[in-house]
DNA sequence: ACTGAAAGTCGTTGCAT
DNA sequence: ATGCAACGACTTTCAGT
């Protein structure tokens, strides 16, 4: 399915995808409408779901992070479905996963300072229907972000 | 600092980093020259970090993810720094963060499968120097990733 | 600071292998 | 699935306001 140019090519532009093509192409020893093709179908398929510029949340003034630890009540039906719509909405929530574990999701959220993350609690997430336990744990430092998959090249 | 122009292009290439610069001017009603220098400006100050492509994890063979939540015994001077330098190293860790709360780190780790990811404790993790504890949550769904800071757009 | 135009580079398509 | 060639669009620089 995916053969080791494609692998690498996906290496290349997780880490900066403001590589030309031309670039990608030298880099990959392929002509530049071969490796334009490959990218275009790599999107077709869904597997580069977008391309996306980071930005230093510090340097930008949002100097509060923390990861909160949620349970819902599963009594209702629909209580998962609101929540997980309420979250993909929120735009304070950079990330979130449903896990196994005493909490069922982790959040990750990001505001400019401690009165902003006690508002996104009191009048968001406390409100929600059918939250039974939330545990914030405040974030000291970013030790690292936005690792890229680690492709295998096999062969060679 | 920031004015509302900048805030609004920020926004626009959090989304999406391959609009071009002609297409962020006309939104933004500047000209091309203008955008443009704003961008290297953001970008020589350090407020942008990167552009990266997303992937899709499951798409491209990476159907295993957890949340890893570490705690360091505190003796040694320099069993963080040991511990930070061997995390950023790891591909497999995709983010890292240190907070406050039971657990001292919170790391978040994609492979391909269980097997991989049980190699990733025992020959990666659990011989770190200075361990005390390690609990890890299985990821049963991505429920969001990839939220961008929610710059404020001041007056209008 | 910003704009407009010029020059060079790049993305994208069509055709052929 | 690949490479070559050509066109249009784009980025980037520079001079002018």
């Amino acid at each position: 399915m995916l053969d080791n140019t494609d692998k690498q090519l996906l290496e290349l532009i997780q880490k900066d995808c403001r590589l030309t093509n031309a670039q990608l192409a030298a880099e990959l020893n392929i002509s530049a409408s071969s490796c334009w093709r490959r990218i275009k179908s790599l999107e077709d398929i869904g597997l580069i779901t977008g391309y996306h510029a980071s930005i230093d949340r510090n340097i930008a003034g949002f100097a509060f992070s923390a990861i909160v630890h949620v349970s819902l009540s599963r009594q209702k039906a629909d209580t998962v479905s609101t929540f997980v719509n309420a979250i993909r909405n929120r735009p304070e929530i950079m990330d979130c996963y449903a896990t196994t574990g005493d909490a069922d999701y982790h959040l990750r959220v990001v505001v400019e300072d401690i009165n902003a993350f006690n508002k996104f609690l009191d009048e968001f997430l406390f409100p929600l229907p059918g939250i039974a336990h939330v545990k914030s744990n405040i974030v000291l430092k970013d030790v690292k972000q936005g690792g890229h998959l680690p492709f295998k090249i096999v062969g060679r």
